[in-house]
DNA sequence: CATGAATGAGACTTCATTCAT
DNA sequence: CATGAATGAAGTCTCATTCAT
């Protein structure tokens, strides 16, 4: 009958509550995780009625999708501002130093991410697959042949990445630990100098 | 909270059955998370009735911090077993190596913590400061000793922990992600030689 | 309730945007009764938004009301047209004929009907006494004084009618499981000889 | 793990509350219809709470498909116990009253099959098409051996068999109308004499 | 030691209706 | 005349826990 495409104005409010509620929902599902969260702390986080944050999405999955996908782009960007004319070290010590930045401003992303993956990422593997995957290799073939050119010390591109994303993302993610151990003393200045150090003499050639 | 222990006669069944709950609890846990895990399913998984499981713990927490407690002192087994008398860059690298174990033979456990800290180690942070804070401190003492006797180069120990623990643990808790950008090639094989090499060079003096 | 009535001036669209939603309330309730279906399906139907519906209506009850009463003269007109002056069993047979294509052309018509004398005509008792009692009774009186005159065989007048309803709208109402009977033959050529026959043979004198 | 079939044991508590549950939740689905019941309502009826029902079967669906499959057993013997070897007009005439007995001791039964088949049967094609089609070609096929050898007056079977379960149901699922028109006079003593008569007519050699 | 039975609290979601423009 | 936004009430279902044997 009505063919036309309901083409939803994403009107003023519109966007305005959708990042309300995606904003909250990062909070929320970040802490709890995705079972632990529940609607109703989310619509209070957003200041909103229950009903209202279903108007705006299908449900608690569809937010949660949502918030993933979005996520991912942020969390890739570094990563794509790898400069394949650049200094190889340089370029590579950047990422690290922009990776912990990024777990140090957005520790909730870095912790919804880390919530998804470790239950097997059962809403991201399609995702992955499609987005990080080809950047990846994409990135593995830069820095063999950085390697291959003398530009890099041998390593295994993979577990290079493995080893940044880890050791950065720990700073977010296993914050509660780290606070017990670091007590009052500054955490992202020794961690900044810890990571330049262990990855400069790992790849200095 | 109640410190009349019920002096429970821990018969042999007794002891098979709280056997049986952890196991089962510690699959459920880590796949699930705290929230996401049901008794119900810990209950399918031990062959118990749901009312029997809870004759021999108090509820769900306490199954989820007995596993906790349990868990800490595996965890912790290797950091326990460095030699002050060894080779400091043998301990150190061997240390490593113990660890990448545990995540390749006890990734279950590594998620059942992770998630745990993940979420802010609720059930948790009274251990880590009486039990993990204790030894970390001692063991930071002891590579500090290292470093000024110029046995090692300059590190600070706790990021180095950190980056000893994140590391290793990532191939446990990033299983997901790490298959889909590893596909069919073997991960523990190149991981190890990866972070032997990697923490060498950090720390050979 | 509510006496003072807003005399809505009914311009063209006023009258349209009615018929419309009356079209789309009756295949939507028709399909899924009064409470299985919904405003938001209505609407839809209807090519209308849910607000602009009731502005229309005062709620989902009144369209439903709206409708059944609407329905009733539809449903009336063919016991209305037996001809007091006619010949009684052709014209008792017309009426067959009338009811059964009634049921062919207009089986959401039978289906809402059915539907809410089903759950006891909650919102169509007021409407049956005052509109169809007096009907049947003037009907019921004039099959008496045909069969009095020995036009007719000896009958029960209503429950001749009862006969008559239910063998005619059962095809409409029950056409889920004709079409698993019947298959791909054809029905409404056979019910129609079938019914002939069979209130002939009742009914001849 | 366990393979053993969890044969729940069906106590006598089990059977008491089943059927506790399958008699109220008749009551509540043959008058309000699958989507106008409530498990509330159901819950209220039996005397159990709303999670108890829910400990005893799956959901609201679960009890609506187990209430219609055992009415089918039910609605279907009738039809079962017509005598191939019998005297025809009189198997048929029996089954007749047979049904119209049904319509009056049972006609939550009849309300229940009717709602159902009234909305397309969307639970119960299946049934039908597996139990109730077999039994009807079993019948149409004795009926029309019958009518070859002139035992019985011409007939289609299938036309025949909705007429009768039409006019026989009617007096339970339209029971809210038939009120209205008959007022107080007894409707069952007359309903049995016509039905016999216009059967009867219909099939006497 | 063990379990079938039962439930209160709370989770997600739907929907008729109202608000405000 | 029309609609995007919002919500209270109610519905189905889950789950940790308790009861009673």
């Amino acid at each position: 009958m009505n063919d036309a495409q309901p083409v939803k104005k994403t009107s003023r409010i519109q966007l305005r509550n959708r990042k309300l509620i995606l904003e909250a929902a990062l909070e929320v599902f970040s802490q709890h995780g995705y079972r632990g969260a529940t609607l109703d702390q989310i619509a209070v986080e957003a200041g909103l009625s229950k009903p209202n944050i279903l108007y705006y999405f299908d449900g608690k999955e569809d937010i949660h999708v949502t918030l993933l996908n979005q996520l991912m782009d942020i969390w890739l960007a570094p990563l794509r501002e790898i400069d394949p004319q650049g200094d190889p070290l340089k370029e590579v010590l950047r990422y690290v130093q922009r990776k912990l930045e990024m777990s140090r401003d957005l520790p909730r992303e870095s912790r919804l991410f880390a919530n998804e993956v470790l239950q097997g990422a059962p809403r991201m593997v399609p995702h992955l697959e499609t987005v990080l995957k080809p950047l990846v290799d994409e990135t593995a073939t830069l820095i063999k042949r950085w390697v291959a050119a003398g530009k890099l010390a041998p390593v295994d591109p993979r577990h290079l990445l493995f080893s940044i994303w880890a050791t950065t993302q720990h700073y977010a993610d296993f914050d509660a630990q780290v606070q017990v151990l670091m007590g009052d003393a500054p955490v992202y200045e020794g961690a900044s100098a810890h990571l330049d150090r262990m990855f400069r003499r790992l790849l200095a050639p």
